[in-house]
DNA sequence: CTGAAAGCGCTTACAG
DNA sequence: CTGAAAGCGCTTACAG
């Protein structure tokens, strides 16, 4: 650096260049508008001063602060690790800084982290947490764009890249007739999205002309602790199912672990479903049958979206990556 | 809004309120300075302009920016999700924005998100992520605080919080002395923490005076899969072990699943034991035998020494918050 | 307790 | 392809 201990700024790279602030300002955000010679003489500037460009400075200025919000309901164990870990590396790739945001299962923080994200001039907010009308009111007066993952809902607040989680439910209901399971017992989550899936499982299992499921509720993230209370409680009931149908895989793997410990055969005594198609579901023993979404493509489609949407192109404001209920041995 | 389709400005509040934008300012960032009445007015003007400040140019302005940098090598099956959790959760509640960087395995993102972490003028780093010498060459010239989490260094590139892998290995190793086994199988994950631990036990085991142990090597994040292929390994060794030493809870669980499809009895013909006391350790069915570490004590340490780092106060920079040998069925 | 004014470090029409 | 200059929206000594 020229003076030890102060960090080099636009102007001194320009003096040292011998060309003006608004040229260097040129040759980073945008290269090719500057003349070859003159952007070598800038590089070398650059190299020399140590210079670090001040991204404050550049958004105030430019009215662009690729930083985009990222907010999710909670970190252990979620359904959407995938999702998130898939965004971050892209969103950083791409030179866009990824701003956390732990939502909770509730609304409340969710629009505290949409006024910080404001207050920061997101680019854009990309959130699979909880969405309610204060937050779409919210969204639509700061103007900003809003992505809604892993959930597809008739009037998307803005984008919605998801699939639709009553399809999922009446997946998995027809997949047990088929099966010839007679009794399911249905675990649901806390959340709209679990809520959704059981109420199309429901909807098409009663369509069937069966008899309704029993059921069971866990609180997000649903541990083995939850398990092992679900299934004890499942023991008690006077008419035995046949097949549990878990709201995630983790939640199914606690109650193979149960059944197991109770010496149950997997899935003749009792079958289960489980819900993510996460890692460990298809290397349980027994390997666990399942829906698998791709997390990572809806992180690309929810980028390529934000692109679109940036660019002021119309596109699809609801985007299907869809799902796929993958048959194995648990059920 | 007063003018709708114009984000309200602090000039905008100023002139409602008849005061000047420096007066707003002291009442946004320091209200006690403000004197009451003036405080009330400002209040409703803010209210009635729905006016959001600007972080950015504050940042730039006020040369703080109440962001900081997380690091964390992956958000899979991470052990360290409690920790970034609890830390998010805290620098919310402070105000302060939480910048998400994913490091990989290896030190080279690394580097870059701490370029763009000086970029936006982050008021801090906080890693759990690979540190090398170049890291440690690049935050001692930006001069900004910068706190490894999750492990203790005799030199801290800044400040440190985490605990001594090394004195775990050993205390792991001693636990099973203690405990009569003879033939461990150590199975280390790649990353220096998990070597340090990994020496630990050696260099405890060996001063024992016993055989050196059986080995294998995993990648993280490590999965059931790998535990699967880490037991099937194992069972094809001359000499049987009769534990498993895993580098973390989840490939412990993996093993005992696997162990237990083999219809290997727990702990008597193989016994196993994890590392980080997940949730699941102690539901898993025999519950795991671990190493509890507090992840929330050390987020919470953290964010308190990089308190008194910014007040500019002395203070210990290593702060070792130590661990917590369980003893449960699986070993 | 409050105001006028300089300044934080960039970007971007505008003109050439 | 490049430069002079205005401006982005705040904060903060300084003075009163």
């Amino acid at each position: 650096m020229d003076l030890p201990g102060v960090t080099p700024k636009l102007d001194d790279v320009a003096r040292r260049a011998g060309v003006s602030t608004a040229t260097v300002s040129r040759f980073i955000n945008n290269p090719e508008v500057v003349a070859r010679g003159t952007a070598e003489t800038i590089r070398v500037a650059i190299d020399e001063t140590g210079y670090t460009p001040n991204l404050l400075a550049g958004a105030l200025a430019g009215s662009r602060s690729r930083l985009v919000a990222v907010l999710i309901p909670n970190l252990t164990s979620s359904i959407f690790n995938d999702t998130i870990e898939a965004m971050a590396e892209e969103l950083t790739a791409a030179g866009t800084t990824v701003m956390l945001g732990l939502t909770g299962i509730e609304t409340d923080r969710t629009t505290e982290l949409i006024r910080t994200a404001v207050s920061r001039r997101a680019d854009a907010i990309i959130s699979t947490g909880p969405v309610d009308d204060a937050i779409r009111d919210l969204v639509h007066r700061c103007r900003i764009p809003f992505i809604q993952m892993w959930e597809l809902p008739d009037d998307p607040v803005d984008i919605a890249v998801g699939f639709s989680h009553r399809d999922a439910g009446r997946d998995i209901a027809r997949f047990l007739v088929n099966g010839g399971y007679q009794r399911p017992h249905l675990v649901t989550a806390n959340g709209t999205r679990a809520a959704m899936r059981s109420g199309g499982f429901k909807e098409e299992w009663l369509a069937q002309g069966r008899a309704a499921p029993s059921e069971a509720s866990v609180v997000i993230p649903s541990s083995f602790g939850q398990a092992r209370r679900v299934f004890a409680e499942m023991r008690r009931l006077e008419t035995q199912p046949d097949v549990v149908v878990c709201g995630s895989d983790y939640l199914a793997m606690g109650l193979i672990v149960e059944a197991q410990a109770a010496e149950l055969r997997i899935p003749e005594e009792l079958a289960v479903v489980g819900f993510g198609n996460a890692a460990v579901a298809g290397e349980m023993r027994p390997t666990i049958t399942t829906v698998d979404i791709d997390g990572r493509r809806i992180a690309r489609e929810a980028i390529a979206a934000l692109l679109r949407r940036t660019r002021g192109e119309e596109g699809e404001r609801r985007i299907d990556v869809g799902f796929r209920l993958i048959a194995r041995e648990s059920a």
